[in-house]
DNA sequence: CGTGCCCTTGAGTACAATCAACGTTCGTGG
DNA sequence: CCACGAACGTTGATTGTACTCAAGGGCACG
């Protein structure tokens, strides 16, 4: 069930048989969402974490305006809020972009876990710290990118870690997001996404259209870009 | 020594003089930075972590046009980088934006601390994860909101992270960073920031000059900049 | 065969960027 | 004590990227 999960964590570091099994032990059911169901509410202090298993999240905040800004995307073997396990309640909403199913983890069993398995909790808090390197990432195209590199580079992101865990290749991936939700993403307006979609079709780097992202080009779109999957730690680095 | 740092867990949770001990047993030495200076550099495996003792440091990542974001601010008390802890090498630099002095934590330190201390351990992991929310709430800055609201933002966060160890008050705080750096907190030029702090002067919110954030009317500034500090847990969160 | 959602395109606008010049402050050295 | 230079701050004029407003088109679903 936590597969994906596991693969990810693999990619990284070694987890051993134990580990595994504490972690298979530390769930305690799963639950559904419709897309654009609220998983996990701002403010609101749960006792449980959550673990993606299928489908797109996504945590944003919302604004007085009425606008939000989308802060990250999850993919299935993401954790969604494991921060949470020590930040309660959130500051911020997570919601499902399309349909989603995860993976509920008590947080006595996490709890329980850090105080009984040093490494699995670098290994989690890893996962957190990882989180906060995509952010930066974030930060740099909001503050200083270009419409074309934001998007560019979220693609290519988006593409990098959906390989990771075997959702997708160097030609493309499924990514059923709307522009509007793509425009909450990137800090753009949708009609401006729209624009900047057309322009990389045009250029011959990436097409975007029902529900798939189809990579033209790879190298030719990370340079675009200014991708540099290092901020993703795809590559062993042992906590 | 770290007694800022102690103060800033203090205040979300209690420390036993046990676990301030083993704290503090574990810096190896302090170091002092030149303005300008690189306390951690991209893409070098260091073996410790350190935690800035005073000064005004922040992480940036470097763009191909030569630009560069600053991508979070740090003030006395705060680690610099205990995300390196299991993110070896680190994906951004940190620069010390004033004279800076730091304590050193050997990795090794930490490490055995983790295998030890399990409510430490969550201690720490905390604040990693609160500089994710931090993190998250500029994401949302950069993406949404416009320039009078980037710098209100900034400089009521800055105003609470601040008073919280005790470097400043409602009235104001010690903040000496130039025109260009704020620029590239906020992801504006350094000529816009200039003509918006005199918007924000001439509307009576907030005064920066001489290396001085001078507030004039901090409820009207949270207003301007739609800040709400929940993001910052600046109350008890026991872990 | 509507209805609603999403995508697409056009026209006009605005916020912030860029380019350029000038002012201020402060440290340094003649 | 004052001249000089460098860094930072301020202001004006102009440009441009992205936003806003608006309308039309495609497609899925009931």
């Amino acid at each position: 069930m936590i597969d994906l999960h596991l693969k990810k964590l693999r990619a990284r570091d070694a987890v051993s048989a134990e580990e595994e099994a504490a972690l298979r032990a530390a769930v305690s059911e799963t639950r559904t969402f419709r897309a654009d169901q609220l998983i996990v509410k701002q403010r609101v202090t749960t006792n449980d974490c959550v673990l993606l298993l299928s489908g797109i999240s996504g945590c944003f905040k919302d604004l007085r305006s009425g606008e939000r800004q989308i802060t990250k995307l999850q993919i299935g073997g993401d954790f969604l809020d494991l921060h949470g396990l020590t930040l309660k309640p959130l500051d911020h909403n997570i919601i499902a972009l399309t349909p989603c199913t995860v993976a509920v983890f008590p947080h006595a069993a996490l709890h329980a876990l850090t105080e009984a398995h040093g490494h699995l909790t670098r290994l989690l808090w890893f996962q957190t710290n990882l989180d906060g390197a995509v952010q930066r990432e974030w930060e740099v195209s909001l503050g200083r990118r270009t419409a074309l590199q934001r998007l560019a580079h979220l693609f290519c992101e988006m593409q990098a870690r959906m390989e990771l865990v075997g959702l997708g290749d160097a030609k493309g991936y499924a990514f059923p997001l709307t522009q509007a939700e793509i425009a909450e993403c990137t800090g753009l307006t949708p009609v401006h996404v729209n624009r900047t979609l057309k322009e990389l079709r045009e250029r011959g780097l990436v097409e975007v259209r029902s529900g798939r992202v189809d990579i033209a080009d790879l190298p030719a779109l990370r340079a675009a870009g200014e991708f540099d999957p290092a901020y993703l730690y795809l590559d062993k680095c042992p906590v």
